[in-house]
DNA sequence: AACTTAGTTGACGTTAACGTCAACTTTGTT
DNA sequence: AACAAAGTTGACGTTAACGTCAACTAAGTT
């Protein structure tokens, strides 16, 4: 184990550095969101495969599934050279941007909602330390 | 079909309303996610029971899962007497006020991306007509 | 050379969130 | 009364995203 490895990570190494399983990893190679190397049979990943997986990572906790996350990910692979790629790609992208601003949206409608009931709760707890002061 | 109503609905309804089948509305009741009254057999909603389905759909749309849906709805029937639940259900928004916070972030950082993606291709589109003003 | 230690490829199992019948009962209509 | 429409309860099917084995192989170790 003593060979160069430089940027070069291992799946388990990987798995570990990222808070995920082995499986996980060889799962989303096979739905095509990474594309490892491979030294013999060994798959060999890199400084861009772990952004891939980072970038994976974030739209699972943002709830989008692989397929979407697919399609995101291929935003970043799109030929400038051609027109009507691009004309896709933009197209793409601000469906995208929309989605995220109508998500942000409610996850302040529900920010809001929180505080409320965090006010309430105080308010209840206060309630009860003054009717404690009371005797 | 003459009977009075008022703010009632029955179970189709309130699915078309909601933009959902009724079998998921049924389904979210038998994980207690509703709980509307009966007329007889039939399922009778009312305000509250769409109110709590909006609230569904909005966590569905940001990523939760049912049961995590559940929790939250919980935080909304917390006795205010209870000391200690008032306490528990600090904590438990507070929890949840840190997630939607960083899953906030995740947004702003993915909707940055987005428009260095569309800054890109835009200038892709310019470089391309400045190209063919040449001829 | 014999062994342990990763890593690899199937292949089947599992959970969540419904979809899709089938078989009834209940209502309102003709 | 007879009937079509809508609602109800099972119960089995389906898809996504992995978990879990089993059986092999390649790579260093002793």
């Amino acid at each position: 184990m003593t060979t160069f490895l430089g940027d070069m990570l291992t799946i388990t190494e990987l798995a570990r550095e990222a808070g995920v399983t082995a499986r996980a990893i060889r799962f989303y190679e096979s739905k095509g969101l990474l594309t490892p190397r491979r030294a013999g049979t060994t798959r060999i990943y890199t400084h861009r495969e772990r952004g891939r997986l980072q970038l994976i990572l974030r739209g699972k906790r943002l709830g989008f599934s692989l397929t979407d996350i697919g399609e995101y990910l291929d935003l970043y692979d799109a030929d400038p050279t051609q027109h009507d790629q691009i004309v896709l790609l933009l197209d793409k992208v601000n469906n995208r941007i929309g989605e995220l601003e109508s998500q942000k949206a409610d996850i302040d409608d529900t920010l809001k909602e929180l505080s409320g009931v965090r006010a309430q709760a105080l308010a209840a707890m206060d309630d009860e330390s003054a009717q404690a002061a009371q005797f």
